[in-house]
DNA sequence: GCCAACGTTGGC
DNA sequence: GCCAACGTTGGC
């Protein structure tokens, strides 16, 4: 059982969405560090903080947990869309997504509070220039964080 | 809107 | 295989 923190932009996506979607795919993951979590370390039932990034308050906004294996994100082979790869094709696809289901939606704890306690000093999600869109995260961060929502 | 940081691309 | 240029991310 793995630990995960996945940025969605709210104004795109957020908790409210997926609390009444219920799951998503997370479709769309377009760098090969996040996708080879996705594809080669992610397994149904790891947890995931969901997390809204580029908004009025970045934090981490609920609980969900992820719901399948990875698979071919279908967004890849859509040349009308936004995701479209020309280097993908059905027999040697690029990009892979798991889908995402909702846990519950939580209190915010924003970006500011994660930054104040000692114990969550080294999460990722904090590290100066870091735009990884799914990052690891700790089991005792992860208690810690839940802990507190 | 700014800008630092980072990943990707492509010429050589 | 290097590396400059470019595009994107994401907090502020």
């Amino acid at each position: 059982m793995r630990y995960w923190l996945m940025k969605s932009e709210p104004s795109e996506y957020s908790i409210d969405d997926l609390a009444r979607d219920g799951f998503v795919p997370w479709y769309g993951v377009r760098n090969y560090q996040a996708r080879n979590f996705m594809r080669d370390q992610m397994r149904v039932g790891d947890g995931v903080l969901f997390y809204h990034s580029t908004c009025a308050e970045p934090g981490i906004a609920g609980l969900a947990e992820v719901a399948t294996p990875a698979y071919p994100d279908a967004t890849q082979f859509d040349p009308d869309g936004n995701y479209f790869d020309p280097k993908a094709t059905e027999d040697t696809p690029r990009w892979f997504n798991v889908d995402v289901k909702v846990v519950r939606k939580t209190r915010l704890m924003p970006l500011s509070e994660i930054r104040e306690y000692p114990e969550l000093a080294n999460m990722r999600v904090l590290a100066k220039g870091n735009r990884l869109s799914i990052t690891p995260v700790d089991p005792d961060e992860w208690r810690f964080i839940v802990g507190r929502l």
